[in-house]
DNA sequence: GTCTATACTTCGATAGAC
DNA sequence: GTCTATCGAAGTATAGAC
């Protein structure tokens, strides 16, 4: 058999590649990004694909890991920073990690090789989050017995998960009250400094301000 | 054009159909259930499924309704049942009708009938919820000042479904801890009576006991 | 690196026989 | 109501010219 040639890890075209399948799935869901359509809207031909990853399998765990490691940088700078919950729980409310998320979960329902890398990935991330929370509850002098660690982690983060789905879907009913409840929850336990140009915003934008549809283009 | 014709809604065959779909949705995911596949799956020919749905959406969204109309009658036994919030938080807690939905959310990132009848659905769901949660916590005598009724609905089926879809990941770092503490406040402010053989179990299956996979049956 | 050309598979959908 | 037969479109993937 012939001996099939990959492109570099650190190639052009193969960021854009990975570039134009981000957008696709964001926009039209996994199932949509297929090595035609990809490849069209890198600006490349379809054999471009499969020089650069042997199978779409290949493309997809390319595109899930590059995201991952961003993930896990974004969250040790969240966790780093001057208030730890606060970030974390705004962290999840990112649309478009979250969406890309939501679609690499379906994508895993299928798929082995992603649903272990992304199980991997998932546990990586929570064992982090849980020990960094754990730190800071204790800093808090918040009573750990009553109130697990683990599971104000949980907690937290299902809950920014679910609007943020929820959001991409329309739906809010009950998201203002939702938010209002947890941020003052987490301005109890880490009161935000006053004054302090370079905290976290305080008015965190409400289901309200947020756009409504999240992708540009519907199915024709 | 020829005149095209179509199963009535009461067939046998028809319910083979979406048995079969969502057999294969929930252990392969949307994208594999394909005409062809839920044919042979139903034991029938591919044509037969476009002659009982005339198209693919018909068919998604045929079973997405049955799905629906289930889960809120399911939904409003629970609510008039003995424990309604304890019977709330054990509800998101099936495995199935949560996958199930999940993969709908991502069919509806693409197709545009889809998401128009989960969204329509959702508020349906979510308002009734809302209305029940508001009478019990008053009956309850909670002060729904702090803890408005909207916030506690939508925080407590956020976790019940992120726990649900980790454990269909295989994830379930946490979840021990999350469940005894959503339980324990539960029991709080909704005591189970003791010794009343009809009472929702309170030995709540925790993610140890739960098996790693979902589907029964791999694909052969 | 990027292209053309092509092989092979599977898909959705329809017409028309039985 | 169920089948066979078939169409055209789109998918993954490869070989080989440039």
């Amino acid at each position: 058999m012939t001996r099939r040639r990959f492109g570099a890890e650190d190639s052009q075209t193969r960021r854009a590649l990975l570039d134009a399948a981000a957008q696709i799935m964001l926009e039209e869901g996994y199932a949509a990004a297929t090595s035609r359509r990809v490849a069209a809207r890198a600006g490349v031909k379809p054999a471009l694909v499969h020089y650069y990853f042997r199978t779409m399998d290949d493309l997809y765990l390319a595109l899930f890991r590059r995201g991952a490691e961003a993930n896990l940088r974004r969250q040790e700078k969240a966790l780093a920073a001057d208030r730890p919950l606060q970030h974390l729980w705004e962290f999840g409310n990112d649309p478009d990690s979250t969406a890309l998320m939501a679609e690499f979960i379906a994508l895993a329902n299928h798929r082995k090789t992603i649903k272990a890398e992304l199980l991997a990935y998932a546990e990586r991330f929570r064992t982090i989050q849980i020990k960094a929370v754990t730190e800071l509850l204790n800093r808090y002098g918040v009573d750990t017995t009553a109130f697990h660690p683990a599971a104000a982690t949980v907690i937290l983060t299902s809950i920014s998960r679910i609007l943020a789905i929820e959001v991409g879907l329309g739906l809010t009913a009950g998201h203002a009250e939702t938010i209002e409840l947890v941020e003052r929850f987490l301005h109890g336990i880490e009161p935000p400094r006053t004054g302090d140009a370079d905290a976290p915003t305080d008015d965190h934008p409400t289901a309200e301000d947020r756009p409504t549809a999240r992708g540009p283009a519907e199915r024709e």
